[in-house]
DNA sequence: GGAACAATACCCAGAAAGAGGGATTTCGCG
DNA sequence: CGCGAAATCCCTCTTTCTGGGTATTGTTCC
């Protein structure tokens, strides 16, 4: 179960969410937040596992909680939420740690696929935003912080999954990857993180709280 | 790594007690706290595995510091440390979810033992307050509170053994058994948690602070 | 005394993981 | 263009885990 927050000015936005995710029983919109304040406050009293963040929020701005969300529930999943596509949006969110930017005007398809991408430490760029990136600018290894210590993208979805309890053969079909692939990821990561066992990764997710 | 808080009116025991884990790079003393309420005030923003919890506190006494401490901080661990053996401290210590109780008169050895049981899950009763526990009283499932859902105590040990990456043929050696009973364990508490790997199992550890 | 449970140990077969290796494609960078 | 990193796939071999059993020894409980 994916505990979901919005953070979008308009009730609006909240309530087309909640009826987009309402047939997935695997994912819950457990809180709205109209303003960067009223999320913050409520992170302090309800768990959540994925924040929906829009950038364009009254008073403190999407950056601006961004930041602030980041530094103080670092391990919680942010994924940016906006209509708008400018290169100094799209950029700052990643850089105040969102583990993706969702473009407002996506089909249901597009929010699903986000947030299962963005839970299994993955990082979703709506198409319309990628262009906005910075070139070669590493967005996807933001949330590793200062511990960063060499794990591709796909090698975190590995540990991610492996952590959901899933065999190499459940997380190939996810990733729509051989077997063999994902044992590939599984030995460079047990390598670069210098355990010897899958309750190892486990706990490394656990301990970051990817999971 | 296991930080440990201790909690003694007297520095000197403190003092004595670094020394004792002083060659034990893996055991480490992060704070001293002389009363019970700066115990729970440290608590707020050292991190920490274990406490080491004299039941005579000054002020707030240990009994009633560890029932704040059980609510405020569920998953700690507490290790009750007395010179005191009377049945009504250890069962109230017990009762207020102390996970084992160490008397103070007890060597090195048992100190590291003790240390040892409580961070596996385990639950260590020193001899002379054993006499003074009740008869029949299910101490050791005290922590699992509300939740409890029939795990025994070496079943909860092997669990947190498998969470520290641990095989089977290790956590024989730790426990004494041959790997083969670690393994009737594992079984035992796969089935009863309903999870199919290794994984679910240090979720499920982790989930509950046990490590 | 018998039922129930905890803890111990063993057997077996099959699935999965761990540890080596090698190999290809793609893609950005200098 | 060549380099390196990332991602993909394959092979072999050993070890470990997983899921069925069975069985013995205690202890607790009724």
């Amino acid at each position: 179960m994916t505990r979901i927050i919005v953070a979008d000015a308009l009730d609006v936005v909240a309530d087309g969410l909640r009826y987009r995710l309402a047939d997935r029983s695997d994912l819950e919109i457990v809180a709205h937040a109209a303003t960067g304040t009223e999320l913050l406050d409520q992170l302090m009293y309800i768990e959540a596992d994925l924040i929906l963040l829009d950038v364009s929020l009254p008073g403190k701005d999407g950056i601006d909680t961004m930041r602030t969300l980041h530094r103080r529930f670092p391990g919680i999943r942010v994924l940016a939420y906006s209509a708008l596509v400018a290169i100094e949006y799209v950029n700052s969110m990643l850089i105040e740690g969102a583990d993706g930017y969702l473009v407002k005007g996506g089909d249901k398809e597009e929010l699903i696929e986000a947030i299962r991408t963005t839970m299994a430490g993955g990082c979703h760029i709506s198409p319309a935003a990628r262009e906005s990136v910075s070139k070669g600018y590493a967005y996807c290894d933001k949330r590793m912080d200062g511990e960063y210590i060499g794990l591709s993208q796909r090698e975190r979805e590995v540990i991610v999954l492996i952590a959901q309890e899933r065999t190499n053969e459940e997380i190939g079909e996810i990733m729509h990857i051989s077997p063999d692939t994902v044992k590939t990821h599984r030995k460079r990561v047990m390598t670069k993180l210098n355990v010897r066992t899958s309750a190892g990764l486990v706990k490394y997710a656990h301990d970051r709280r990817w999971v």
